[in-house]
DNA sequence: AAGGATTACAACCGCAGAGGA
DNA sequence: TTCCTCTGCGGTTGTAATCCT
């Protein structure tokens, strides 16, 4: 379509955002091709949603996590894998992309501590506590970021699938690395953590849009409402994201 | 103080599934 | 049944902010 060669890109204006946030609240946060039309910004109907869900939803936290909010994202992610919208929604305010980003930088800078470690002291994993062959680990870390390094074309499941050393699936070493880097999960501890996680598990109420939302409004009725109507910033510094 | 390296975050892309016409 | 649109997800990339030398 000749209008995707018009679609602005990149980086959300202000004027962008309270634009979105003013039309979300009036319509609701479904139909986002149509809000993406009735707001007049040239974004992909996709790009708004993406927009509203990871950064100007009101429920949103910003800024760092803190050490439990991590602890569970580790937890999480040694039970679900990369299922980072399931992750999220144990965690109120933070979005399946935050989490994601928080992994891959955490996991990365951690694999690369390791790879040095190992690099420099070949015999230390006897020291370690993890029950996983330290060799395993490495040679699979060492793949991974091969992979990632050069760009190949084989997708993660893929990999992870593929990937089977010393008897250890590629979730198994994940888990080990991650379980390493947070002593205090023993196995009782997490038995606990896990109990307490089935109790407390519910839906996230951040997303939780009740269906009497104003989106069945044709487009001809549109100028009826008041873009102003209803508009709640949510409150971050512009520009910072807290 | 400058500039390169690293980290954190925002945004885009492609794909798949659901649901309606 | 098939096609189309919308939505959601996971992977990836780009860039601003911060750190380090």
């Amino acid at each position: 379509m000749a209008a995707s060669e018009e679609m602005r890109k990149g980086p959300w204006t202000e004027q962008e955002d309270m634009q979105l946030v003013c039309y979300v609240h009036l319509f609701g946060e479904r139909r986002w091709d149509f809000i993406a039309k009735v707001t007049g910004l040239n974004r992909t109907g996709k790009s708004c949603r993406l927009r509203w869900l990871n950064y100007l939803h009101p429920g949103l936290k910003h800024g760092r996590m803190t050490p439990q909010e991590e602890q569970l994202v580790v937890e999480l992610h040694s039970r679900w894998g990369n299922r980072w919208s399931r992750i999220a929604r144990r965690l109120p305010g933070r979005t399946d992309n935050e989490i994601k980003n928080y992994w891959r930088t955490h996991m990365r800078k951690k694999a690369q501590e390791r790879q040095k470690s190992s690099q420099l002291s070949p015999s230390s994993s006897s020291s370690s506590s993890s029950s996983l062959n330290s060799i395993a680990v490495a040679e699979a870390e060492n793949k991974w970021f091969e992979q990632i390094n050069h760009g190949s074309s084989i997708s993660t499941s893929g990999f992870e699938a593929e990937v089977e050393l010393n008897g250890y699936s590629m979730d198994q070493i994940w888990n080990e690395l991650a379980i390493s880097e947070n002593p205090w999960l023993n196995f009782e501890a997490r038995k606990e953590k896990f109990n307490e996680l089935e109790i407390t598990e519910m839906a996230s109420p951040l997303w939780d849009y009740s269906e009497s939302q104003m989106w069945k409004v044709d487009d001809e009725n549109l100028k009826l409402f008041s873009p102003m109507a209803g508009l709640v910033i949510p409150n971050y510094q512009y520009g910072t994201g807290i």
